[in-house]
DNA sequence: CCGAAACTGAACTGATCAGTTTATAATCGG
DNA sequence: CCGATTATAAACTGATCAGTTCAGTTTCGG
């Protein structure tokens, strides 16, 4: 997860020219984005931007690297593990949702998404900041869940997968190809009300 | 989906030219990929492929739509009505995450999830001709299901959407972020057996 | 087998861009 | 307030690439 920013930084700009990278990059994807661009929307001359980064490919990988910090940072407070599971299950969704349609989120995703084979450490930074972590608090949340006789799981990753998974239905391929960018609410409820209900069909335990 | 291929189509090597376009932006993505190198790819001078296709955006264009239509025959072959649900769904679910595994799937995933903003047709047609289609085939078998008593559905199209999102659990993140391509049986195994037994539990009429 | 249409290869233009250099100015610690 | 560090603007290099041009070759219908 790190191994980069071996002979990077020195002076006060650093952040100035990371910010500017991050929006950039973000904006344009890796190939898109000129480094004359990021040094203008940095408000850094070019020169000082590379004496902090070497080139550019170092200086996109410190960029996202910060990115998906900021991501695992935003991501799901604890779930509460007083509430019911319905209403933990809920917050969980609105969240995920909530930052699956954000322009935010699709930017990195497609960022990721994209220069993930030219830039195989850039999948995994993401995949550890981004899926993996997420599953990890949902699925200890579910042995807690499933500890306490709310729910009955065996396999609680793969239960943590399917429900990520019922949240993103219908909305996530429309925003992600451009077809849909806005939701209503009602829109949004049709999908969490289905993902909770089929993943309580499943899982749950208290019939009725 | 259609309006270009405009002032596009003359002679005879117009499919060598497409092909090598496919092949080379599926491998490079948009910007990439060089014409110089698809000229090659395709055993063609770049004379004879401006003389096809205007410009590089529109080669592009075309090159993706074909590939579009591609996916779309080799989608679903009709469900198989008389089969048990199960078993129906089973063979779906077998031949979307055959597909969504391929180098040619995620080839065509990661394009379009690059490029779609880009190119917001692109997005537009993959949708069409993926995610759409694919519903469009599943909800009608979850109709005709329905009607025979075999299952209890009232949103098609949601219950389309959840399952395809079902069998995406855990392979697919970790296939396009690259943290593991190659799946073994028993790891498609669990996700299949997984998304159907969540599927029934919610949508299935006899019990037991 | 002829003439037109399609194709070739190679050279060329103009633009963009990563990365460097240089001469100069701002900033800051002591 | 001096000297060193850090920043700047702008010009420059070398490479890549989209798209054009052209003189010559292949292909094919009639």
């Amino acid at each position: 997860m790190a191994a980069f920013a071996e002979q990077i930084r020195k002076g006060r700009k650093f952040d100035q020219v990371l910010d500017g990278a991050r929006e950039v990059f973000m904006r344009d994807g890796y190939e898109g984005a000129s480094v004359d661009d990021i040094a203008r929307a940095a408000g850094v001359s070019k020169a000082t931007l590379y004496s902090y980064f070497p080139d550019k490919r170092l200086l996109f990988l410190e960029a996202a690297r910060s990115e998906c910090q900021r991501q695992a940072r935003r991501a799901l407070d604890q779930l509460d593990p007083a509430a019911p599971v319905e209403h933990a299950l809920r917050t969980a969704a609105e969240h995920m949702i909530g930052f699956l349609l954000s322009t935010f989120g699709q930017g990195v995703y497609r960022l990721c998404v994209a220069e993930s084979d030219r830039f195989p450490e850039l999948g995994q930074m993401f995949y550890a900041s981004g899926p993996a972590h997420v599953r990890e608090q949902i699925s200890a949340y579910l042995q807690y869940a499933t500890a306490r006789g709310d729910l009955a799981i065996t396999d609680f990753d793969l239960a943590a997968d399917q429900f990520t998974e019922l949240c993103r239905a219908d909305l996530f391929p429309k925003v992600i190809f451009g077809v849909q960018t806005r939701f209503s609410e009602s829109e949004i409820r049709r999908v969490i009300d289905g993902a909770i209900s089929t993943f309580m069909a499943r899982y749950g335990t208290h019939r009725g």
